[in-house]
Formats: structure tokens, sequence, C-alpha cells
RNA sequence: GUGGCCGUAGCUCAGUUGGUUAGAGCGCCAGGUUGUGGCCCUGGAGGUCGGGGGUUCAAGUCCCCUCGGUCACCCCA
């Protein structure tokens, strides 16, 4: 044997049955946001990598340096996108659809960051970008779009913090306030924030350690600092959530890791998950994005939602897991196989679920494959069914006890007969 | 980028102060039941003990290096 070979570092494989979650999310999430007038776009997974660097900061973190770089053959310098939201924008950008255009997405996210639980190099992201409105009712959407998702998908638990990082007529009034207070008081923070103060000062307020904490009670306020346009759009963001019983708190110290977010942003966290990596998903306003991609001053507003996350937080939550089965009919054929391709097929087409053993089995064998591949139902054709024309439908679960119902049916009437059966059987 | 912990079968793990052919449970395959799954019983396949070097009469066990995994810091989904 040759190498093993393994997925890179950060990265796995999900396998059936776990990719049911999978598949149960991207579904809920789909119709969700179908529902809500949000059509799928699907996006390149590499870009210019200056439609993220100018997108989420060349300052921060994600940009300087967890990006996955590379350079391709006619030189182009490209980029992994290491979230959603630029390359939709760029989407727009380059075929302008008509205003306000509202798409979703899912999409692999990359990071090049050290592992842990919860955090991956490859990731997944769900998310809604609502682009060419500046309606705060638009926010209220969103933002209610993502708060129901979590409850369909069974995660009642989950906090919703909101807040307004002000736009370009407050924003920079307010950091150099800020910024001000941080020299003031510098060495009250915590160790690297007494150095990272000034590259950011606004993450200084999101820091987590106590010293920063409550050495910033007594900084400046963005929720203070806010011009009459910004801090009338927040209130009627507030409105609307309260209108739709949508429950949240707001957070003047909510800040975002990207820098193109302007007024609304918010966060939703699992109380169920280590504090360190509970964020379960997060978006705000971004009204300053398109342009900044070369389109036209377009206010936006959007969301992403790591599914790891999302799923590790149902984990904990302990939102059950539903049984995960494939089909619903078995076909043991140990009369060379014949029998097996045709019914399989048949039931397919009738649009029943029908799986078969393959490699000439035993009859037990094939009896065991049936009953571990979840099917309510084998159909078996032996030496004397099949002289007979016929086929045993024999159930495989729910009958009770040893008392099998086992009928044998004309092969005319198999399919008919087993779509009856599964439709009693899914009724009860 | 920095640090802690851990690498024995597909999975979860035993493996006594170094001492014969390295074990268990689960899973997988087959048989018990020459036409019937689950439960039970029996048997089987599957391991260069992550890799390399060293100490020793003898290394899964001790030492060094290396690779990998995992958790945490930072940051984020």
């Amino acid at each position: 044997m040759s190498e093993a070979f393994r997925a890179p570092p950060g990265t796995h494989d999900v396998l059936f049955p776990d990719s049911a979650r999978w598949e149960a999310v991207i579904a809920t999430f789909a119709s969700l946001a179908h529902r809500a007038g949000y059509g799928l776009v699907v996006n390149p997974i590499f870009e210019d990598e200056r439609v993220f660097v100018r997108g989420i900061g060349a300052g921060s973190d994600v940009a300087s340096k967890e990006m996955y770089r590379f350079e391709d053959r006619g030189a182009r310098r490209l980029a992994l996108r290491p979230e959603g939201t630029a390359s939709v924008v760029r989407a727009f950008v380059q075929h302008r659809p008509p205003a306000p255009w509202k798409a979703w997405y899912v999409t692999p996210a990359f990071r090049y960051e050290r592992p842990q639980a919860g955090r991956y190099r490859q990731h997944h992201q769900i998310g809604v970008e609502a682009i060419g409105s500046g309606d705060p009712d638009l926010d209220t959407e969103v933002i209610a779009l993502a708060w129901q998702f979590y409850v369909d998908v069974g995660l009642g638990g989950v906090n919703l913090r909101i807040g307004s990082m002000g736009d370009a007529t407050c924003r920079p009034a307010f950091e150099r306030a800020l910024r001000s207070w941080l020299d003031a008081n510098m060495s009250k923070l915590c160790n690297e924030h007494g150095v990272k103060a000034m590259a950011n000062p606004l993450r200084v307020l999101d820091c987590k350690s106590e010293e920063c904490r409550s050495a910033t009670e007594s900084a400046p306020s963005i929720s203070e600092a806010l011009c009459p346009g910004c801090a009338e759009h927040f209130k009627r963001v507030r409105e609307g959530l309260d209108a739709l019983e949508v429950p949240y708190v707001c957070d003047p110290r909510l800040v975002r890791g990207f820098d193109y977010y302007t007024r609304t942003t918010f966060e939703l966290s699992s109380p169920y998950l280590d504090a360190a990596q509970n964020g379960v998903g997060g978006g705000g306003r971004y009204d300053g994005l398109v342009e900044a991609l070369g389109g036209p001053p377009s206010p936006a507003v959007g969301f992403g939602i790591g599914i790891e996350r999302l799923l590790l937080a149902c984990e904990a939550e302990g939102s059950p897991a539903r049984a995960a089965r494939l089909v619903d009919v078995f076909v043991v054929d140990v009369v060379g196989g014949e029998s097996a391709r045709r019914w399989t097929h048949e039931l397919r087409l009738a649009g029943i679920g029908a799986d078969r053993a393959f490699d000439g089995r035993s009859l037990k064998a094939q009896m065991r494959l049936a009953d571990r591949s979840g099917a309510e139902i084998a159909v078996i054709v032996g030496p004397e069914e099949k002289a007979a024309g016929k086929a045993a439908i024999r159930r495989l679960r729910g009958g009770g006890g040893d008392a099998t119902i086992q009928e044998l049916v004309d092969t005319a009437t198999l399919v008919e007969r087993v779509s009856v059966l599964l439709g009693d059987i899914s009724v009860r």
C-alpha cells in the first residue's frame, strides 16, 4: 500500500450520515430565503485579491495574514474567498441586477489560521445579501430572517446583539475621541491592547479581557456619538425588530471584524458554546462597499452564518437529530441480480428510494444489508418467486416482534403495492 | 506565529518495574439456520505499536529527533 493521504490541516470530510444534518440545514435556509424573495447566487471561490482586501480592510487580520493567496499562470493575484460578502458585491457591480437585489448563498470560506475546535481553514457559510436599499426595514428583514433560521433549525437559545457603528458622518469623529481616550488610559488596558489600540481603536471595545472590559466602561460610547441620521436609522431598526417580536439586546460595544460595516451590525452567539468560539453568525450594513468595488453608491445589508459552528451549537444545545435514512426499499435478489437491477430502477422511476446489494452476496448477507440500510421494506426474489413471476414483500420494522409481515405479490403489481405499503407506513 | 496534551486494528481504548507468537469491545466478513435481517453463539480478516535514530541480551514500554493529531492564545463563522 502506498502512502495514505489525509485532508490538509483545518479541513475535514463530512460523510453520511453526518452530512444529513448539512442537507437539512441548507434546505431549511434555502426555503426561508426563497420565501423572502432571495435568489441563489453562485460565485467563484477565488477572486482578484483586491476584492477582499478593499472590502474587509488591509489592516484586518483576515486580509493581512489569513488569506490563501496565489498567482495563477497568467500572473493574476488571486485569493480564495475568506468570507462571502465581497464576492456577492463584486457580482452586483459586474452585472448590475435591478436593485434592491436580494441574494442568498452557501459557500466554503478559507482562512489560514491555526485550527481548533469550531475553527477551520476551510469552513462553510450560508448567508444573504440585500443590495441597493438603505431602508431600515431591510435591516429588520435581514435580521429577522437570520433569527428565524436559528429557530427553524432548533436553536431557540441563541443571543442576538445589535449595534450601530455610525457612518462616514459620525464615525471619524468618534474614532478620534476614542483614540485620545485610549491614549490617556493606555495603562489600564490588557497587555495586547496596550500596543494594538492605536492600529484599530474600535477593537479594544470588543476585547474579552477583564482589564479592557472594566477600563472601557468609561470610554466614549458610539451610541452617544451617532449623527442624527444614524441614530434615526438605528431607532427604526429596533422598532422593526420589536414589532416582529425578535428578541435582541443593544450592545454599544459590538464591533465586527471587517472594515466595510456601517450603521447596523449584529451578531448571534450560542450560550452553549465556549466563549472564544461562540459566534454562530453575524452581519450588518455595508453602505460603502459597492462603491469601493467600483459600483455606484449603493447601500446594502447582509449576514453570514458558519455551518460548522451552527452544528456545534445544535449539538451543544441538544437539538435532536432525526434518523438519517436514504432509501425506503431494499431489493434482495439471490438469483443472479437481474431482478435487483430491474426493480430498483422501476421503484426509483416511481419516486421511491431503493437500493440493493452487489457482488452476489448470500441471502443472509443481503438481508443484513437491507436491515442496515434503514429501509422499511425488503423486496425478496428467490428461485421460487422468480419461477412464479412473483416477489416477496417483507416489512422490516415497526411490525412488532417476530410476527413479521410478509406477502407474495405478482411482479406486475409490485411497484404499486410497495407504494401503497409505504403510504400506509408514513401515515402511521 | 506561540504554548499544553496525545499518537497501539476501520473506531474507542487496554498493555503491569522494559521480558516469548501485541489484546479487548464495537464495526466488518462468514457460519450456526442448505429461502429470511434485528437478538444470541462460533470463527475469520485486519496492526511495519506514526516515522527515524539511540540505550539494552531484550523496547509498544526508556532517551533524542521528526511527522501527525488535538486543545488553547491571537482572531474569527
